[in-house]
DNA sequence: GAGAGACGTCGAAACGTTTCGAAAATGAAT
DNA sequence: ATTCATTTTCGAAACGTTTCGACGTCTCTC
């Protein structure tokens, strides 16, 4: 069941049969005609681990996500499954690598295995050590965000400072004096994790032009978390009336805690951020809400990554994302004292 | 940068470079110390793709997910991150191919290019195209949930009749008359889900077992569906004190209706089912709930993979899980009227 | 000191493709 | 009929491993 065999029943030889198969070569309508007869006939397919060796490519992507021991949020998890579908779309396979900073097996098996055509690297740091193994191992690869140096590397991103900072200025117009911002984890921001450090500065710097005052506080990517923090933030700065957050994890915690408190949303208090729109949509009340859209920044990644792995000595691309902001119904204007 | 490169700059032959690396022959300790040297120099590892062809293996397992348009629920999402650990700690990859009921393209990719040792399908029917195709192209393969011949393949189960039996008569014993089941969607039920299927015979047997009234309704797999769905059930069957679900992704939309119609939980409703064990803590109250054990799932279905595997004319083996169901605070005595 | 048994190493073949250069077949033009 | 250009096909090399049989080279034993 290998070419061989295809090439010995239409009498021709394995050239043939290859240069049938993929056309890179033209071959006559008859021969062709008898070629394919046999390989429908005998359901062949050729290997792909010979084809690989041979061609020099594995028509494979890696996809480095979050270790499995933190939960993906539903942002990632929609990512994830896009980033498959756009790879299906060329004919691309995707090897899953759950990987923390440093390298781990699996991590360093499909690097320098030569398993895969390039990588595509969620959830990096500005600093990552994964990036400089990447560089070092010559490997074609995009991130999720990007690194220190922008023009360096080819990355997709939200524009996550524009977009809280646009989230400030609606709390502002609609009144707000008090504001939060619901960061991420202490951790990720400890580790230097970009997303979180921009939406900080942009949060802050956007209050102070607007006036108002501004409160910033990390919490774990969990529900409990979330309650414990939104709690904390009630007593701590009971004046505050308007939540920004970049963490969905935690939002069912804060759901539970405002009911808890007998706030109404968006009445007695008004919540937005950086959501993906189906957690927006399914929220109660529905979360006016910068939709982070992991279809397209998936599309774009697997496009990048192509365009890389085809000219490897392209200058490196990126695309900044800047979703629109949807008006649902969790931020109205101020009315508490 | 390959094996022959090694071998010349340690003074010795292809082969014996590759003994000193697989161990599968005996090589002198200091022959194995320069071969060593030279390779921590020079940071080599075999080409994955050559070594395939060569042993006609690939350390790679194909998993099928169920296609991207559909969301996962945090059950699936748990495995698929558990698989892909489980496989990890075995020094294989995991290749993700999502598919619907029909080939498509990804699908036979990985089957037919023989891309992977083997694979893990989730979410089967019990009349699945998938395993008659993979058990066609002679590949191992380990289902999630069985077909209709339970000895005839590979499989991990949970054993949810077991589970939700045990559900019904854990409501019963508090006193309550009327119970009703929230299926998964009417697709899946037509299409034949193992899983939905049982649920349903499981619930309305053990139902009349116990001498209380059953109703079934079937729910898509999305909040908004599980908030229109207990309404309706609110109309149709106001006696209804209690609920028993397996269907996960509705339950936002199930607790925004209990909340809407003024139910407390567990005071006026009873609400239990199968439920990944994160989900149950994280809702409002935390649900008593048998808890899929989503990680043991994983480990099994890699382990038996390997297996089969190993020995390809081993008899079938499987495994049926009955995880415990874990008291939490979403059950209590009957009150309502 | 010759034969046997270990042990360590080597060379060659195999895995199933792709691809390159060249050869053969075809057809048209002289 | 011969040449030439074009189309079609072929054979061989290459990709980077693993693995098998065989060939030394020791050491031990009688």
């Amino acid at each position: 069941m290998n070419i061989g065999e295809i090439a010995k029943r239409a009498g021709v030889s394995r050239s043939t049969v290859s240069y049938a198969l993929s056309g890179k070569r033209p071959v006559s309508t008859a021969t062709a005609q008898r070629i394919n007869d046999v390989i429908d006939e005998l359901g062949y397919r050729p290997n792909a681990s010979a084809r690989a060796l041979a061609e020099g490519r594995t028509r494979t992507f890696g996809l480095v996500i979050p270790p499995a021991s933190t939960r993906l949020t539903d942002v990632q998890l929609a990512f994830v499954a896009s980033v498959v579908e756009a790879a299906a779309v060329h004919d691309h396979d995707v090897l899953l690598s759950p990987s923390g900073g440093d390298h781990d097996r699996s991590f360093e098996r499909i690097v320098t295995g030569r398993r895969v055509d390039g990588v595509i690297l969620m959830e990096i740091l500005l600093q990552d050590p994964r990036v400089d193994r990447l560089t070092s191992a010559d490997l074609p690869f995009v991130t999720i965000g990007h690194v220190e140096d922008p023009a360096a590397s080819w990355w997709v991103d939200v524009d996550y400072a524009g977009l809280i900072s646009r989230c400030v200025r609606h709390l502002a117009d609609l009144g707000h004096q008090d504001v939060v911002l619901i960061n991420r984890s202490d951790e990720l921001v400890a580790a230097g994790y970009g997303p979180a450090l921009r939406a900080t500065t942009a949060f802050t710097t956007t209050a102070e032009e607007c006036g108002i005052n501004a409160h910033t506080v990390c919490c774990a990517d969990e529900p409990a978390a979330g309650q414990a923090c939104f709690e904390e933030i009630g007593t701590r700065w009971p004046e505050v009336t308007a939540a920004v957050t970049i963490n969905e994890a935690a939002l069912p915690g804060v759901q539970r805690a405002l009911h808890r408190a007998g706030l109404d949303v968006p009445r007695d208090f008004s919540l937005t951020g950086v959501i993906a729109d189906r957690l927006a949509e399914d929220f109660h009340p529905p979360l006016t809400a910068a939709d982070v859209p992991a279809v397209d920044m998936a599309r774009m990644a697997v496009d990048l990554l192509l365009e890389q792995i085809g000219d490897e000595s392209a200058t490196p691309r990126h695309r900044m994302l800047a979703p629109p902001i949807t008006l649902r119904s969790s931020t109205g204007a101020r009315r508490r004292a």
